[in-house]
DNA sequence: GCCAGAATGAAATAATAATTCCAATGCTTC
DNA sequence: GAAGCATTGGAATTATTATTTCATTCTGGC
C-alpha cells in the first residue's frame, strides 16, 4: 500500500503528456487504454464525468481514477483540472495566433504559411466540388461501376496517388479491381483483358500523361465503359468517356491539391460497395429511387 | 408562482448572449449582476461549480439558478451546457453533420450523401490541422529534411498514396528521394543504403503496417533521422522518431480521409524545396529568420 | 502447473454539488 | 405609511458524481 514516490506531478498539459508518453511501455493494459483515449480525446476528459468518460473509453470508472493516481494526482478531479486548464489556455492562444497570422504577413514564418496555403487550397477545392458536382452523373457512374466485373483503374503521375487509394479502398470493399501500372511495362497485356463487361475509371489532369490518354482511347474503342475524372470539357478524356466528372482543384505554389479528387474517389468506391451489397441482398440494386 | 412564458430557450451561446442583452434592463439587481459576470467570464461558468461561481460573482448559488431559469433553462446545469458547448463548438458542427450523413441507411439519394460525407470529413480534417499543428515541429522537420542527401519515403497500404504523391512532388522540385516499396521485395537493400546523412519520412496510421514499423525501427537504430506522420502519441512511430506530427483525420463510412495528411506532405515537400533553393542561393539555408 | 502479486470489474460508500424551500428584506403602489 | 408582491439570502434536501472496497481474473516467476 505504500506509495511509489512518483515525485513530480504534471502541472500543465504538456508535462502530463510527456509523463504519459515516457511510461507508456510500462502501463497496464487498461490504464494504457485510457491513457491513449485521454491523449486522443482531451476535450472529453475536460468536460465529461468520470462515468461518461469511462463508458466511452471502454473501461471502468475506477480504472480512470487509478490512471490519475498513476500519474501522481490524488484523484480524477485534479487530473481533470489539467485538461480544463489546457482548454482555457488554448482558447486564448488560438485567438492570438489568428491575429498574428493576419498581421505578420510575408517575411517570417514561411513554412507555416506554406501549410496554410495548402490547407486553404484544399478547402477551396472541396467547396467548389460541393457546389458544382452533378448528382446525376455520380449516380450513373456508380451504377456503371457497380455492374462491372472488374474495375480497371488508370492514372499516372500526379493522379497516381488517387489510383492507389482507389485500389486500396475497392480492395477493402471486396470489389474486384486492377490498376494499370506502367512500371513493369505490362500495360498492353492488362488492357487486353478488359471487356465491355468491365469498366475503366481513368483520372487525368492537364498536362495529360500521353500514355494514359492512349490507353483510355484504346479501351473506349474496344467498348469498355469509361468513367473519367478530369479537369475540363476540353480534356481528351471528356470526348471518349461514357461519363465524366469535371473537377477543379485549387493550387498553391504550383502544386494542385488532390483533396476533392480524393473525396470523389472515395465516394465512388464506397458508393459502388454499397450498390453491390444492396444488389446481393435484394436481388437488384437500389438504383436512384 | 405562475410562470412567465419565456418560450424559446437559447440553444447556442450567441442566442444566449443576445437573450441576456435584450432583457438586461428589466433584470433584478442580483440577476443582472450575475448576467454581467457570465458574459465577462464565460470560461468560469463553463468549468466552475454553482457554488464557486456564486462566490466569485458575489451572489448566492440560488441566484445563479434563478438566473438560469429566467433565461428559460430548467437549472444551472443546462445553462452550463451552453457555455461548455461553446468551447467545443469548433468541432461539433462537423460531428453533427457527419452523424446525419451516415452511410447505408438512406435508400434514396445515397450517393450524394456519401460524397457529402467525405467532403465534410475532409473539411473537418483540414480545420483540425490548422488549429493543432505545431509550427515549431514543422520548421524543424523541414530543416532536417532539407539537410538530407536523400529523403527516403516509407508508407504502405492506406498511407501509400501519400508516399507516391510525395515522391512525385519532391521529384518535380528536384529533391533526391527514394520510395521504399515492398512489391519487388527489395526493401532490405534499399534500406541498407540509408545513412545518418539522409532522412526518412515515414507515414503510418493505426493499424500500423508491421513492415513499416519494422523498417522504421531499423532505420532509427542505424541513426538515420526519422520524421513521422502518424495519428497518435501512442503510435510506435512516435517513440523512435526524431520529430513527429500528430494528424487526426476524420473518417466517414469507415474510411479515413487523407486530406490533411496530403496537405501537410505537400507543405513539407515545398518547404524543403524552398529551403534548398535558399541554401543554394545564399550559401546557407534560411533557417528560422 | 502452481503460487504470489498485480490488475481489473462491479458495486457500495462517501463526497460534492445542484436544487428547493422558507424566512427575511426591499420595492412599489394605493 | 402600510400592504402586497417580487427579490434575495441562507440553510436543508436531493441528486449526482467521485472514490473506495472487495472479490475475481489475469500474469509472470519458480
Amino acid at each position: 500500500m505504500s506509495e511509489t514516490a512518483v515525485a513530480e506531478l504534471p502541472r500543465d498539459f504538456d508535462e502530463l503528456r510527456a509523463s504519459i508518453l515516457s511510461q507508456r511501455e510500462s502501463l497496464p493494459k487498461r490504464i494504457a487504454q485510457i491513457a491513449a483515449y485521454a491523449l486522443d480525446n482531451p476535450d472529453e476528459i475536460a468536460f465529461g464525468t468520470a462515468a461518461s468518460i469511462a463508458i466511452s473509453a471502454g473501461v471502468q470508472p475506477s480504472t480512470l481514477i487509478r490512471f490519475a493516481q498513476h500519474l501522481g494526482f490524488d484523484g480524477f478531479t485534479s487530473l481533470q483540472g489539467v485538461f480544463r486548464a489546457r482548454l482555457r489556455e488554448r482558447n486564448s492562444s488560438y485567438e492570438e495566433r489568428l491575429n498574428t497570422l493576419r498581421v505578420g504577413d510575408g517575411t517570417a514564418a514561411g513554412n507555416h504559411r506554406i501549410l496554410d496555403g495548402f490547407l486553404t487550397a484544399s478547402r477551396k477545392s472541396l467547396d467548389v466540388m460541393s457546389r458544382t458536382l452533378d448528382e446525376d452523373t455520380l449516380d450513373r457512374a456508380i451504377d456503371v461501376l457497380a455492374r462491372a466485373e472488374t474495375i480497371y483503374i488508370l492514372a499516372r503521375r500526379r493522379s497516381y496517388p488517387v489510383a492507389s487509394y482507389l485500389a486500396y479502398a475497392l480492395g477493402k470493399l471486396e470489389v474486384r479491381n486492377q490498376m494499370i501500372e506502367s512500371a513493369a511495362g505490362l500495360d498492353p497485356e492488362m488492357i487486353s483483358f478488359a471487356t465491355p463487361k468491365d469498366a475503366v475509371l481513368v483520372i487525368s489532369f492537364s498536362p495529360y500523361a500521353p500514355a494514359t490518354i492512349e490507353d483510355a482511347r484504346g479501351l473506349a474503342e474496344r467498348g469498355v465503359p469509361l468513367i473519367a475524372i478530369t479537369d475540363s470539357a476540353f480534356s481528351p478524356l471528356a470526348s471518349f468517356a461514357k461519363l465524366w466528372f469535371e473537377v477543379a482543384e485549387a493550387d498553391f505554389g504550383g502544386f494542385r491539391t488532390l483533396a476533392s479528387t480524393m473525396a470523389l474517389s472515395m465516394a465512388l468506391a464506397v458508393g459502388v460497395g454499397e450498390a453491390r451489397r444492396a444488389g446481393r441482398g435484394k436481388g437488384r440494386r437500389g438504383g436512384q429511387a
